[in-house]
This record gives C-alpha cells, structure tokens and sequence, in this order.
DNA sequence: CTGTTAGCGCTTTCAC
DNA sequence: GTGAAAGCGCTAACAG
C-alpha cells in the first residue's frame, strides 16, 4: 500500500508537473484545456495509487460554494421527520452534495441560531422544517442569498417556496369519515398552534364538522405541541370531562400514542370506548391493540421535491415559484374509529 | 436595519483598525493580547451591528480544524437509529460543533464512500455504526488521522473504541425469560450476520438455551437484514413448518413489525399462538394488540458517551482505552410472551 | 496594545 | 498543452 499524499502539490511535485494541470484533470476539465492523454492518465493514476481526496475546505474557500445542504428538523426522534430525513439524506449526496443536520427542538430560537451557525459554515442551501409562525428571521437570511426551501410547514404571506402536505384536506377528510359513522362529538389534539400544519388541519377539522351542520365546540379543541406528552395530558383531560367526546382526531403520531397511554390507563379501549384517526401513518400503525386508521403523507416525495428544487435553484440563481405543493394526503382506513347510533 | 458586512477585513475598515484585532476580540482572546476595552467594544458593537459572522471555512482552512463531526448510521429512519441522532446532534452543537449526518443503507461500500467523503470534508472526528465485520477500511482510516468511535456495534480484533449494549446479555435474558415461561421450541429471526450485535445476540440465544439443556436447532435461527421485510419473510417461514416454534426472538423493532405483518396475516395472534421478544424498546411498544415485552437500550446514554469520548480525543489527541463500554440493557416486561405447559 | 505579513490548499486568470 | 502567480477569508508569527 503507496503513502497517501498531503496535498494538490504534493501530488503534481511527484509526477512532475504543476498543480493546475492536476486540479485541470481531477475536475474533468481536461478536454476544456487539451490536457493530453497521457498526462491525465498519469494524474489520475497517481491519484488513485497516493489515495488523494481534495481539500473540499479549501475547495470551498476558493469557489466560494460548499457543496453542503443543510436541514433543520424540529425533531430527528419523530419517525416522520426522520424518514424524512432519510430521502433528504440520499438525494443530497446522489447529487454531490452533503448534508449538515440540526434539530430545533421545536424551539424558534434554537432554529435562529442553527441558521446562523449552517450561514457561518457557508451552506449553498437550507432545507427547513420550521417552527414558528414568524418568519423574519428566515426572510433576512434569505436576503444574506442563501435559498432557503421549507418542507411540511409553510409561511403564509411570504416569497420563501415550500412543499407540504394538503393538511386542510387531511383533516377534513378524516373528520367527514368520522362522522360518516355516526359521531358528533369529535375532539382534536392539536400540535404547536400558529404553525401552518396545525392551522390548516384544524381549519379542515372545523370545516368538515360545520359542513355537516355539527357546532364547533372550541373546548373540544386543545394541546399545543405535536409530543407524546400533550397527547396524554389532554387526553386525561378530554375523559374527565362531563361531556366526553366518542372520538379523537390527533393530529401526529407522537400525539396519538400519548391518548392510546391515556386511555390505557383509564380502561378505555379503542374504539369501543373512543374512536381515534392520527395523522401519519407509520409502520406500526396496523399492529396497535386497535389497528389505527390514519392520515398518511408522502413523505418521500416531499423530501425529493424539496432537494431537487433547492438544487435547481442553487444551480441557477433563480427559484422556480410554481415549487409550492401541497400533496394530497391519503387516508388509510383500518379498525379504530366504531360504528355508532345515527 | 444595518446593512451587511462581507468579511473581517471590511468589518475592521469600517472601525478604522485591522482584522487581527478583529479577529482576537471576536475569538475571545482580547485579555491574552491586552487589548483596550474600549476597541474590544468597538468591535463587539461593530460585528453585532452589521451582522458579521465568520466564514467557518476559511477559519477552517486555516486552522486546520472544522469544528464539524461526521456521523454515520445504517438507517436514519429507524427508530432506534434516530433517537442516538438526536441525543448527538444535541451534544454535538452543545459543544460548539456541527454535523454532518450520513446514511450507510446498510451497505459498506456506501460506508466507505461516506467516510471518504467525510475526510475530504476535514471533519474533525466520525462517529460510526458500522456496517459490517471488514475494519480495514475504518482502520486505514484513523491512520490518516481521523478519530473513529464506533456505537451500536463493535469491531472485534480492532483498536477502534466503541461503546455499545451488551447484546450478548440482552438475548440470554430475554431468552431465559421465555424459557421460564414454558417455551422450548424459540426461534431467532436475526439481523445482518456478522456484525457484532447480531454475533452477539445470537450467542446469548444460543447459551440460554444450552444452559437450560435445550438442543440449539440451526433451523431455528434465520434471516439476514435488521429491517421489516426480513421479520416478514422469516415468520411465514418458520409458520409454514412442520415444527413451529412456540416463541421468537426479534432482533430488532423492525423485525418484529414484519414479524407482526405475517402473523396477523395468518391469523395467529401473539401470545396465544406465538410469543414474541423484541430488541430495542418504542414509544409505541406498550400499545401494540399485545403489548410488547421488549430489549430496551440505553440510546441516550451511548450517544453522550460517544460524542464526550470523541470531542476528548479530538482535544487531547488520544484516545481513552478505557472508554469501551457495553451498557447492560433492560427487559421490559409486558404481554407478549404467554405462560405454556411446563 | 496594535498592525504587517505570510500562508492554509485550492482554482483560475493570464501568459507562453 | 502547460505553468506561475494571485487570491478566497481567516489566524498566528513576528515586529514594534
């Protein structure tokens, strides 16, 4: 096994010609300058026997491109995100580039300063999930002109390109279903208020009760975080009450493993006792004591839109506006959500 | 709003001083050069209010450190995986670095990509799950400099410190367990063969048995990958038998979803038809149609001890032997193994 | 107490 | 076809 090299010039020094004729053919711009052939050859020879990987730093430092993708995620724990981030993390690399990771904890200010911090670290692009309602912090970075693509949630009243899922029609579809099989009294989980997911799914929740001349009741509406905590606690609160709603529309996977909790705990079984719809599905969903019927999001397809959007707009300078989507959720039913007296 | 400022030169231009005194007051080192408080303030004033934030990458280049660490994990969408990536992207920031995630897919020839991705890249240290039993590559690796920690699974006959569960313990628990539960006939749908904590759990199946003076039946130990489709494939198998078994042993969280799969297909139920242990505990584990008895790893505990242990090397230049560890783990009973005829 | 200068490893302009 | 030299933004000797 040869030594490995050091350095662009340690290598050239050691064929015997200089370093731009070696950085020529290592970056396929050997043709461009009628490299001859047996040079490149003896360049990538070298190359391969010394194992010479370039100094992407000061690579960097000198085209002033990192060819690094950063992501910020409120949650890497939650299946959702981090299956997100799977495809995120594939995509990123097939095309060259790597990805630097934080997660916000859901926590506006850990997500400023993470965006500081990837901006410090010259990253070509963000990929962000974010957390808050306010997106001044994001605008300003965006006029520090790196493009910043955001996923699952969306910034109303901004220019800043995003990719979600059709929340509103998540929501109202599983709400119609609900009450398609006999209920009325329908209670809703909801995750951090003020962010476009929630909002949205909430607005369809209302929407799909009021269509269906059903008053919306804003006690049954509650919770402030997408955790497994908010949906035990209100859940413990929901069946304390005098009026107990007969089903629960949680609005994430973590929430809804905090009301199965609850309700374990209370006896109450799904759904005889309380009929329940979660949004998104997950690979374990159809093997929970009560099979659950969910909204199910395509996450793949968020995270590949996501990247290869950025990446073109990277490329060219110039962001394709017609990128907003809402994808069409999928509604999967299975076996927790009962038939009851209409 | 102020408007931006590029680089410290022009930053220290507009105070009418020069970047190196910039630089050490923004690094903190102002004391050490006796710098004036009334210019250190200047100068904190001056970068506040033009939003000055170093270029990391050209600081990197010159100081040859990146304060960036590499992690790479077979599978970011698995649970198990994504919740060690939390708890060390937190670490990591806490401790003033980035990092910069990749996904193996289980698959070495992408891990060795990675990790040469990742020394071109400068990172300052590679927190890794390896894939597989070769350890040339890593090994070939740390001599160009780069400190190696290895977490879930180790590398036997190597130097590459590693912290991880003492798998070996797990299974032999969980299968004494079943055992005193009546059960003879268990069978062990495994992982990717040859990596450690498959050897290993393995091996702990294996001595529970013999201890108990059960004949250990190779047909009963079967698969090769960690994900769901191999739980899946594996189950309609051994169900298809002459000789069924009365209880599995699941490897991992995936593999017992797959597991799941088959049975609910066949119509068997756990535990009156078949018991069922699983590796790596989840929030979902206690609201499954039974209740899963599980493995649980102390995911949080090998991420901060693996990223403390890196960042010691990283700053002292060598390792703590010392710090190879295998965190015993815990069986968490609940309803997924049923008592038999003893 | 502060500044000048050199150089990290790379790519690119300009020159031959 | 190839090379010398400049410079990306930063920090650390060295100098005063």
């Amino acid at each position: 096994m040869a030594r490995n090299v050091k350095n662009i010039k340690e290598l050239a020094a050691l064929i015997g010609i200089s370093a731009t004729t070696v950085s020529r053919v290592l970056n396929g711009k050997a043709e461009l300058y009628r490299i001859s052939p047996a040079t490149s050859k003896k360049v990538l020879n070298a190359a391969n026997e010394f194992s010479y990987y370039p100094d992407r730093i000061a690579r960097g430092l000198r085209l002033k491109r990192t060819e690094t993708l950063g992501l910020i995620i409120p949650d890497i724990a939650n299946p959702f995100f981090a299956s997100i981030a799977k495809t995120i993390e594939f995509e990123t690399r097939r095309n060259g580039y790597s990805l630097i990771l934080g997660d916000s904890l859901d926590d506006i200010q850990t997500e400023t300063e993470l965006l500081n911090l990837f901006a410090g670290r010259k990253v070509d692009g963000i990929i962000l999930a974010p957390v808050g309602h306010s997106s001044a912090h994001i605008e300003e970075f965006q006029k520090r002109g790196i493009p910043v693509m955001v996923i699952d949630r969306y910034l109303p009243g901004t220019k800043i390109p995003f990719i979600t899922t059709d929340n509103y029609a998540g929501a109202f579809e599983a709400v119609e279903y609900m009450i398609s099989k006999g209920h009325r009294v329908i209670a809703c989980i909801q995750g951090l208020k003020g962010i476009s997911v929630n909002t949205d799914r909430v607005q369809g929740y209302r929407d799909a009760l009021e269509k269906n001349n059903i008053t919306v009741d804003n006690h049954m509406i509650l919770g402030n975080d997408f955790g497994v905590e908010n949906g035990y606690i209100q859940t413990q609160i929901l069946m304390s009450r005098e009026k107990m709603p007969t089903a629960i529309l949680a609005l994430s996977n973590l929430i809804s493993i905090g009301v199965m909790r609850a309700l374990s705990e209370k006896n109450l079984s799904i759904p005889d006792d309380v009929s329940i719809v979660s949004f998104d599905d997950q690979p374990y969903s159809a093997f929970l004591a009560s099979p659950m019927t969910t909204v199910e999001q395509l996450k793949e397809e968020i995270a590949r839109i996501a990247v290869n959007g950025l990446l073109a707009w990277i490329r060219t300078g110039k962001i394709d506006q017609q990128i907003d989507k809402m994808l069409k959720p999928k509604l999967i039913f299975r076996k927790s959500v009962k038939t009851i007296n209409v």
